[in-house]
DNA sequence: TCAAGATGATCAG
DNA sequence: TGATCCTCTTGAT
């Protein structure tokens, strides 16, 4: 299931399988037949993820370009390889392990010129070394549109899904529907690092866990959570629950088609919030958020 | 057995 | 903003 940390995973784990050596590609499904055809007995010569999209370079065979959209999924096996199950779009394989790509969105070959021209579209991405964070703040800082959706537009922000949205600005203690002209740069700095340290995680354990020491079940008491995503979150899914902090219930409501889940005590309305009069007041405001900022679960 | 829903994105209106 | 595509899982019947 597809945030940014996804695709780095993937990216880390194909190159592990098939890196520097022949591959075998093949579309049992049969949808992605010429695409195939055209990577097939070629060398995988690196891979690499910008925010949800994968990319991997064949040599000689051009750009694998991969989104997997919201129910895309590779799954992952070893030798002996198995008949393929199901709608298989793509199969990487060789004698020791295969890689079988369902459900994505996007599966296609790219030029050099296409993959230039593809992440030249995107925002920066927190996983990667070469984002600048400053970029993203420039279009948030100009935009009178809600920072929970300007979070998901993969042209301000590149990696941010649906769950690191609803979590980042819970740990941010910003209501979803504050205008972006309205954040503070502290608040975005703030957030940038959080998410930064949250989607680090996210690729290393596969999980999205942002609950702090003192929210986990085990210092709570209660149930560990059991869903798709497998980690323990604040607000995400939880609406009609009661917060972790304040005992609140969640709430959801639709943003732009996708639903959005926050906590209506412990996260400021937007249409209260004006603008910094002064910087002295700005930095006021930004030492409170900054101290209060919870850190990453460590496992 | 079937419908709904899901961590996404695009397109038409 | 709503419709659409992609596939699989879950829960209701």
């Amino acid at each position: 299931m597809p945030e940014g940390h996804t695709l780095h995973r993937l990216a880390n784990d194909v190159w592990d399988a098939f890196g520097g050596r022949v591959v075998r590609a093949s579309s049992p499904q049969g949808r992605f037949v010429d695409g195939a055809a055209l990577l097939d007995g070629r060398v995988l010569r690196h891979t690499e993820a910008h925010g949800k999209h994968f990319l991997a370079d064949f040599e000689g065979g051009g750009w694998l370009h991969i989104h997997l959209g919201l129910i895309g999924k590779v799954d992952f096996g070893s030798a002996p390889i198995p008949e393929p199950v199901g709608q298989v779009r793509l199969r990487l394989q060789n004698d020791a392990a295969y890689a079988d790509l369902r459900g994505a969105t996007v599966c296609e070959v790219l030029t050099d010129g296409e993959r230039e021209a593809l992440i030249g579209r995107l925002g920066p991405d927190p996983l990667r070394d070469d984002a600048d964070p400053d970029l993203a703040w420039k279009r948030i800082q100009r935009s009178k549109l809600p920072i929970g959706r300007l979070l998901m537009d993969q042209e301000v922000l590149s990696g941010v899904g649906n769950v690191y949205r609803a979590e980042v600005l819970f740990r941010a203690k910003l209501h979803p529907m504050t205008p972006g002209n309205l954040v503070r740069k502290r608040e975005w700095q703030g957030m940038w690092t959080d998410l930064l340290e949250l989607m680090k995680y996210g690729v290393e354990t596969g999980r999205i866990d942002t609950v702090t020491d003192d929210h986990t079940p085990e210092a709570m008491g209660r149930d560990p959570r059991r869903d798709d995503h497998g980690g323990e979150v604040y607000v995400y899914r939880r609406h009609g629950q009661h917060c972790h902090v304040c005992d609140s219930v969640i709430r959801t409501e639709l943003l732009a088609g996708r639903n959005l889940f926050w906590c209506p005590k412990c996260q400021r309305t937007g249409q209260t919030r004006k603008p910094p009069a002064t910087p002295a007041r700005a930095s006021r405001a930004s030492r409170s958020t900054a101290a209060k900022k919870p850190q990453v679960k460590k496992l």
